[in-house]
DNA sequence: AATACGGGGGC
DNA sequence: GCCCCAGTATT
């Protein structure tokens, strides 16, 4: 039996029942797999039910104010995904005329719809033969063939897209692209797959060669840069406080934090004194003081954020204050989410 | 061809 | 501490 037909026999056996498969929607199939995108199912799983609940269709989600959105994204990371949802709801409702076009090619001109999104809902929804190649994929591939093959070079990026092709089943398009993703997720784990237990564990060229663990190949290591934030956490005599919206290119972008002087290192009181100066959201009569004498470090892919909160309580009026209790209708990274959190108790 | 972009979970 | 996760956009 060749590679397919093997994918096949073992997902209908072992296929978890997961919502977004239960349906040819596109607009719930685009939405689980803009959430699943470098996100576990277990963790995507409640925010993919909270937006089905909050937007049923597509029109709910365009009509709805971008802060709502990434309101409900908040903690699911990688926002930029939260603002191209909504930029895709409102094209698909006046470009598409509230139908989610049917090819490859024009679900790929989608904001964060890429090759294997727009494989997935075109082979999901429409039929359409076009193989998906994620993660899990790259994964099961290299392994089975015995691909070295670097999978995030360009060359290896081209190689598996043609290997998937050829070794899909066009006809069972659906079933074969979610078997493949459901095998890799399940059966050829990353680490300690139970290789003894696995049917395809015949013609497996890497179980063969004793190379299971030495695949797939992946390039590049992630290097790390370190970033010092101050948020100063303002409070006035009404229990009021200030929130900033993130701006600009870098990460968390349009979400909201307390007023932050980034540094080149940890400060001191003294050495922050200046330049809160430059700040025109803090007022000049403050009393400061460190809430956290060892930083916080939230760790990032590529960023440590090294982390102190300082309470700045002044008897001026925050023109621009919102009540401490509002800050919970603003999205806001983690970070802020978790320090909010313990300050209350 | 590289890099940025989050957060969580497994070991 | 390191790797990976139903990747995409930008440089």
């Amino acid at each position: 039996m060749s590679f397919a037909p093997k994918i096949l026999n073992w997902y209908y056996e072992h296929q978890r029942n997961l919502p977004w498969r239960e349906t040819r929607d596109p607009y719930k199939v685009w939405l689980s797999e803009i959430i699943l995108q470098q996100t576990r199912v277990a963790q995507g799983m409640p925010y993919y039910l909270r937006f089905v609940e909050a937007f049923p269709t597509v029109h709910d989600l365009a009509n709805a104010p971008e802060e709502q959105v990434l309101k409900l994204w908040q903690g699911l990371g990688y926002y930029s995904r939260a603002r191209n949802l909504h930029t895709t709801a409102k094209m698909v409702v006046t470009d598409f005329k509230g139908e989610f076009p049917k090819t490859y090619k024009e679900l790929k001109s989608l904001k964060g719809v890429g090759d294997y999104t727009a494989s997935a809902i075109a082979s999901f929804c429409f039929d359409v033969p076009e193989p998906v190649v994620d993660g899990n994929v790259y994964r099961v591939l290299s392994r089975y063939f015995g691909v070295d093959i670097p999978i995030n070079s360009t060359q290896g990026i081209k190689y598996f897209k043609e290997l998937a092709r050829e070794v899909m089943d066009a006809e069972n398009i659906r079933d074969y692209n979610q078997g493949i993703m459901e095998f890799g997720a399940v059966q050829c784990a990353p680490k300690k797959p139970y290789c003894l237990l696995c049917p395809l564990q015949e013609s497996c060229v890497a179980l063969q060669k004793n190379k299971v663990d030495q695949l797939p190949v992946k390039l590049n290591k992630t290097k790390v840069r370190n970033r010092y934030f101050n948020y100063m956490v303002l409070l006035d005599d009404d229990g009021n406080t200030v929130l900033e919206q993130r701006k600009g290119k870098g990460i968390w972008q349009n979400l909201y934090q307390f007023p932050l002087i980034e540094s080149g290192k940890m400060l001191q009181a003294e050495e922050l004194m200046p330049l809160m100066l430059k700040k025109d959201a803090i007022p000049e009569t403050a009393s400061l003081s460190l809430y956290n004498k060892e930083p916080i470090v939230h760790k990032l892919s590529h960023q440590h954020l090294h982390t102190q909160f300082w309470i700045l309580k002044t008897s001026d009026i925050l023109e621009e204050g919102i009540p401490w209790e509002g800050i919970r209708d603003f999205p806001v990274p983690v970070l802020i989410a978790d320090f909010i959190k313990t300050l209350k108790i």
